[in-house]
DNA sequence: GTCTATAGTGCGATAGAC
DNA sequence: GTCTATCGCACTATAGAC
């Protein structure tokens, strides 16, 4: 898979990720989140999987390869939980599902989610993403009543404020629970009025 | 300056950056927020500057004080709109110049301040910032007026909304005057209500 | 304040055995 | 699917001349 695959979201991936690929994406995200995709080596991967280099090489050929499959993994889960929403019959219904299915997502994978979809090097690669591209704007039309170019500011604050509160020093020592109805009380708030 | 100097919050620091420092900070946060602190080498910050890498060792003897004195000079700006703010005789008018001033700050600075006050390395080395983190709980008592541990919440979520909203990809369009706009009217709905 | 030159380490990536 | 071994390169950092 090359770059032009990944600009166009043409998407030669061969199915479903092993279990040594799950193993690897997983290991990856971790470090991503602690270190950052640049400050993280394949050799960090292969340590903290116990095994060497070209054991994780082999699974995926470069690096980018890596940092892909990890932030579409991300993804994934993102992808779903728009899915259920827009399940829903009324759009009232669709936004509650919405909001608390994100701020779910975000508390339960505190500090991972966050920093792996803020990483200038992951959203580089979503710039061109069309996956990403058609997700963030599914997201829009659901929050937002507007159709002009001002509609998604309300989306990237709400993802932004979500995402980046749950990993912010100053909540460190919060419970998840607690943690978790501030937040939805918060965003309620926030599209309260029409939007 | 080691580590238990930054751990601290003590400032060995010898008194205002000179010209030259000056650049080299500038240059790192503009890299820094295009590839992550990992991601950023101090070949690449020399080469912007068109020296050497040894010309930019004689300014900071190693990468941690140029990402020490990177994130400290950003957390400068936002000291000053918490001095401005501090200094209104009421809580609203500092609440109103707090708001303005940080979204200003960041759209101002579109790309450059939220990609470094995430990043997991400088998060790493706030952590344990004692300016940081007065500054973060001055922010908290200016936003809040409840005491207890969720009073950071809307803290942080302001803070990661502003910050994280304005580098999104889904506003990358859109022209600063709109940007400022929607943010701070959005801002003001979420602290509308007695915080 | 900047340079050249260099040391030592770790990087991404490959080849080929098991 | 994992290993050992290796390549060439870029990295952080230092020494000493100008």
């Amino acid at each position: 898979m090359d770059r032009a695959d990944v600009a166009t979201g043409r998407q030669p991936r061969s199915g479903p990720p092993t279990a040594a690929q799950a193993r690897v994406v997983a290991a990856a995200l971790d470090l991503f989140a602690r270190h950052g995709v640049g400050g993280t080596s394949l050799g960090m991967i292969a340590r903290s999987l116990g095994v060497t280099k070209a054991a994780v090489f082999h699974q995926y050929k470069t690096k980018d390869d890596i940092i892909l499959a990890a932030a579409e993994a991300e993804l994934g889960h993102l992808e779903a939980v728009v899915d259920a929403a827009d399940a829903e019959p009324t759009r009232d219904r669709a936004r509650a599902v919405l909001i608390t299915g994100i701020v779910d997502l975000a508390v339960e994978r505190r500090g991972t989610v966050s920093v792996i979809l803020s990483d200038p090097v992951i959203v580089g690669f979503f710039v061109d993403h069309q996956q990403f591209r058609r997700l963030m704007h599914r997201l829009s039309r659901l929050l937002s009543d507007d159709t002009g170019p001002e509609a998604h500011v309300p989306t990237a604050m709400f993802f932004a404020a979500i995402s980046g509160a749950v990993m912010h020093p100053l909540v460190a020592d919060l419970d998840d629970e607690t943690l978790r109805s501030q937040l939805l009380l918060l965003t309620r708030r926030l599209f309260a009025a029409p939007g």
